[in-house]
DNA sequence: AATAATTTTTAGATTTACCTAAAAATATAA
DNA sequence: TTATATTTTTAGGTAAATCTAAAAATTATT
């Protein structure tokens, strides 16, 4: 298996790859908040592994093998949050640094347990799809609130920003997982979003409209 | 805080310094399944961020600091041990390993929650005491079943060896925590000791009858 | 297309935890 | 109490993951 960083370099590849296929190797450096030559570095044993492909200058993809094994950590991951909230009454923005070393622990044995004793759940506290045991999970559909038109309606499904001070934010404003929503106004001065929820008007700025992610479609 | 290494060096002192106080090199070195030079490296540096005391030659004890560290490391381990018997459903043999890894997530929040979802259980799968958030815990009295007359009955409360094979076998003869025993023969020929368990007659060896702790203070 | 800016890699060091082989200290036995 | 055996330490080295500084390749700009 995989040293404790090594998943982390492959998880972190398999989120960036998520949006831009292949992966850079600054991109890898920053959120590994480490340098770029140690990314180089790590990059080449994880390429003689077989875990990415990556040609010189060109950054890296993940090979069949190595997305596999970056999924496993992403199920892990999502499961651990999913028991600290649901079990042990932690808050949605206190879970990441605490699941972030918990996903390293390897037992199969565990993790398929832990499954099944939190009732097989298909999303983590964050919305976020959790992989089964093989690999596999929804595509979540979405949309982010910022993209929708006045008058749009719908249900906040996820976040795309695990920050605990987002997160904090969005709790103090009502805005959690499941909670119907309206568009009333976008206000044209600072893109900021005005929405009607449980019946009170509140504003938000842009980028917090950024990372709420709905289920609407935009129609209404 | 300390590294994972340092933490398992902690740990098997202190387990090594209650039964002899002073702890010799070669037998940290047979623990950690390493070589003595390198526990005389690690040695060093725990003594110099004041983990223990060291004299050359003479061996090393925990000071305060390194026995509170060591008692915080086994508390988390036998409360991982309970979550994983009693939450997952791992048999007893079953849960060392993962523990072992589990006893190094840096969470105080964590350990006091996971603490009051078991519970506050005093005891773990195996009959070792758990230590509470000041890391007091009481000191448990047993007998070893060795020890026990022709005669005398008692409880089992614990066990002193947690390898798998052991509590495998002690599982398949129904030799399990809470289960009453009485002694009803000892063999001249090889020390083995015929126990009366459940109404039925069964032979154990010295050896295993070495690590079975009992209640019973001899006395019938 | 040549130059400038950016990105990525190489080269050479550092730190942590480990190793082997040899030396030094301590304990045991003749 | 000297010789022998055991334990422990020192010296010098290795592998993993990191670093800085400089070189090389790629991309963007004029």
């Amino acid at each position: 298996m995989q040293s404790f960083t090594e998943e982390n370099y492959l998880k972190i590849i398999y989120h960036l790859a998520e949006k831009t296929g292949n992966v850079q190797t600054n991109a890898i450096a920053e959120q590994m908040q480490t340098k770029p030559a140690s990314v180089t570095d790590m990059i080449k044993k994880l390429a003689e592994k077989g875990f990415v492909d990556y040609i010189k200058y060109q950054g890296v993809t993940l090979t069949e093998k190595g997305r596999n094994a970056a999924i496993e950590i992403v199920r892990k991951h999502r499961l651990w949050e999913v028991f600290l909230v649901d079990k042990l009454n932690f808050k949605w923005d206190e879970v990441h640094d605490v699941a972030e070393e918990l996903e390293h622990i390897k037992s199969t044995a565990l993790i398929e347990r832990l499954d099944e004793f939190l009732g097989f759940p298909k999303s983590d506290p964050h919305g976020d799809p959790i992989p089964d045991k093989n690999g596999r999970f929804a595509k979540t559909q979405f949309t982010k609130l910022i993209d929708l038109k006045i008058g749009d309606q719908g249900t906040i499904t996820g976040v795309s920003q695990h920050s605990s001070a987002f997160l904090k934010h969005l709790e103090k404003l009502g805005l959690t997982l499941g909670k119907q929503i309206e568009i009333s106004d976008v206000t044209d001065f600072d893109g900021s979003v005005e929405i009607l929820i449980a019946g009170k008007q509140i504003n938000i700025s842009r980028e917090v409209a950024k990372h709420i992610l709905t289920s609407s479609n935009g129609k209404n």
